[in-house]
This record gives structure tokens, sequence and C-alpha cells, in this order.
DNA sequence: ACTGTTATTGAGTGATCGTTCAAGTTATAA
DNA sequence: TTATAACTTGAACGATCACTCAATAACAGT
């Protein structure tokens, strides 16, 4: 029985993730948020509460979307392992840049490292993510051993944690202006770590 | 024939690289600045310019310590590659805190992800160094391929390249709330990333 | 002591920070 | 049509931002 809001919730929060992702948290000013969301300051504080829970949303949809794209790489290949070798040149791969992100860079490695002296709240929040998804990682190894990909003395919980660690490392190295077959050199170098846990078939 | 300045310049940037190590460029205020220096904005600015040259400085300074310490790896070490390992397992220890250090990760990845969108100027520099940092480690391979360490279908520039985003990995992974042997760990899996590319003795 | 030079001080600059809220607008329910 | 509820607006808030500069203090040379 009342006036409908003029925004989409999830339309906004898209538009906010390509902001903070490209400027990070103390990077992208009240007065740019208020641009890029097309919204008055009103809006946003009716909406979101404050700069800090808008940017807690942002964080939380980049995850999941994050999450969205490991899984477009596991689901067609033929094994898991296959899955994830070629998530890691997948995310090296800058040449082919079909849809310009915001930033090269991790937004989640992003927040953590911004924020870990600064900004307890968010660095927390990063950390819960990145344990998440470590097991994610985590979870998709045992699949994978237990279908006999991997070899039997795997301790997959140090490969996840060495395999987020690759993803980390290719995601930040991309933030540098490499030549695009440097960074794609990279990210196979990157995936053939994986080779050394593999059965031999 | 005049006053001597009360402060030392290379005191002075020591506490600057604590506090922008600690919290950024965003992070860090003139406020805090004068705090941790025990210096007063005019001074500041007489010595330094301004903020941005103060922080410049201090990241030049970051990166020259940082050098320093892979050497005090690579000296003792009775190979190359053996230095390279040691080192990193020593960046993934974080147990054995006799000096605490301002931030886990590394200054300059956290400058380049912080500036890249945001303050170009800083972002370059940061690129600067970290090419650097490459080039210097790509010497240190080839000579090791030079005395037989290495296979000799070892492409050092790749393997330097590899290197530094395992370096950039280990610093960035040792942000999160990791336990110390789970970090250490990563240390040993990473540091025996370089076995494969050995020669067999 | 006096003079010339340089360093330090800290109140103050305008701009921008994140945030609030009274007023105005637009829809629905009766 | 009218009343009511929900949403938008934008001026304004105190705080803090990076930075400046006239006044003061401390040295070196004479």
């Amino acid at each position: 029985m009342a006036r409908h809001a003029r925004y989409d919730r999830q339309t906004a929060l898209a538009k906010a993730v390509a902001l903070f992702w490209e400027r990070g948290y103390h990077g992208s000013s009240m007065k740019q948020i208020e641009q890029a969301l097309d919204m008055r300051p009103g809006s946003i504080y009716a909406t979101f509460g404050s700069k800090d829970g808008l940017f807690s949303e942002a964080l939380a949809a980049y995850a999941e979307q994050g999450s969205q794209e490991l899984k477009t790489y596991l689901e067609p290949a033929e094994s898991i392992v296959d899955g994830l070798e070629a998530y890691l040149r997948g995310i090296a791969q800058t040449g082919n840049q079909t849809q310009a992100k915001p930033s090269r860079a991790c937004m989640i490695v992003k927040t953590l490292l911004e924020s870990s002296n600064t900004h307890p709240a968010l660095a927390e929040q990063a950390n819960r993510i990145l344990a998440d998804i470590q097991q994610a990682l985590c979870e998709a190894l045992e699949t994978a051993k237990a279908r006999g990909e991997l070899l039997a003395s795997t301790d997959c919980h140090r490969l996840a944690r060495l395999l987020q660690a690759q993803i980390v490392a290719i995601r930040s190295m991309a933030e540098r202006d490499l030549a695009p077959d440097e960074l794609s050199d990279l990210g196979a170098d990157v995936a053939s770590i994986l080779e050394s846990y593999r059965t031999r078939h």
C-alpha cells in the first residue's frame, strides 16, 4: 500500500561491486557511490544502512559470482582436476577481454589486504569467505581423490590451501602490467603444479 | 651555518614504512603520520614534499630492505635453489615472531592492489619494483642453471615469474588468520614446486 | 653578543568525508 | 478522491582530509 522502489536492489548491488572492486573501500567515496548507483544518499542509507553495509553486501555478491565462475569451469570438464587446471589457466587469460572487468585482482584479497589493519569487520568477512572457498576446493579435491584422480597420499586440506594460494597469486600478478602471453604462461606453469598430485594413468 | 634538523631522515622513513605497511596509503591520515614520525606537518612537508612523496620514499625503502632479506637467505645456502626454497619456507614462518612486523602481507603488493585504479603513480612504482625483483630472481636462476642446479630446459624468465607469484601467494595468504603450522605447510608445499625444475643428481 | 640562516611549530585553510533528516513525491488502499 | 504509507530528494551537519604559512626557536659564523 505504498510507492515501490525506483531501484532494483540486485542491479544497485552489481554497480556497487563494480565500483568497490575497482577502487577498494577507502578509495570509493559516497559521492562516487551515489553517482555509480544513480541514487541519492537517503535512498542508499535507507536500503543498505551505511557505506560499510553496502560494501559488505557487495563483497558477498562478488564472492557468490566468483563461486559461480568456478563452477562453469568444473562442470563441463572431463575430470575435476582437469576443470581446476582449466580454471587456473582461464583466470590467467587476459588477452581475450570480451568482458572488461573492473579490476584484474580478486576483490576478496584486495579487501583482506586493505582492511586487515584498518577495518577488522571487513577483514573478518574476507577471511570467512576465503575459508569457505578453501573448504569448497577441499571437497572438490576429496571427490577427485575418491574417483582416483589424485594420489591416495594426497592431503586434500593442504592441497586446497596450495590451490587457493595459486588462485590468489595469479589474480594478484594479473594486476601487474604484464603482457597477455606472459600471464597465460604463468597460468600454464601454475596449472602444471597440480600434475604432480595426479595419479599416473 | 644554521640550525640542524631534529630528525634523522632514515629514522623517520623507517617509521613511515611501518605505518604505511600496516595501514596502506588511503588508510593512513596525516594526523597518524604526524604522530608516528613525531613530526609536525610543516617539517614533514619540508622534508618529504607531500604525503605521496613520503609514501613513495617509504615504498622504496621497504623494497630495499626486502631485497636485503632475500640475500640473507641466499648467501648462507649451499646452492641457489636451496636458498630460494629456504626463503619460501622462511616467509611462511609466522610462529616464531621474534620481530613483530606491521603486516604479514607484502607492502608492494598491498600498494599495487590498493592504488592500481586510484593512484596511477603509486601503481607504476609498485609495478617497477616488482619488475626489478623478477629480474633479480631471473638472474639468480640463470646462475643456478649455469651451475647445473636447474634443468637445461628451464626458462628462467618464466620460472622467475612463477617464483614471484609464489612469494606473493605466501605473503598474501599470511594475512589470513591461519594457524602457524598451516602456513608453514603451505611454505613447504610451495618450496617443493621448485623441485620439479631441479636436476636429478 | 649579534646577525643570518635554517628548522620547527601549530593554528588555520578550503575541500571533502560519511551521514542525517525534513520536505516533497508517488504509489496503493479505502 | 482522499488518506496513508513508502520512497526519493538534496541541503546541511560536524568531523576529518591533505596541506600552508607566519611566527618562533636554535644553531653557525663573525
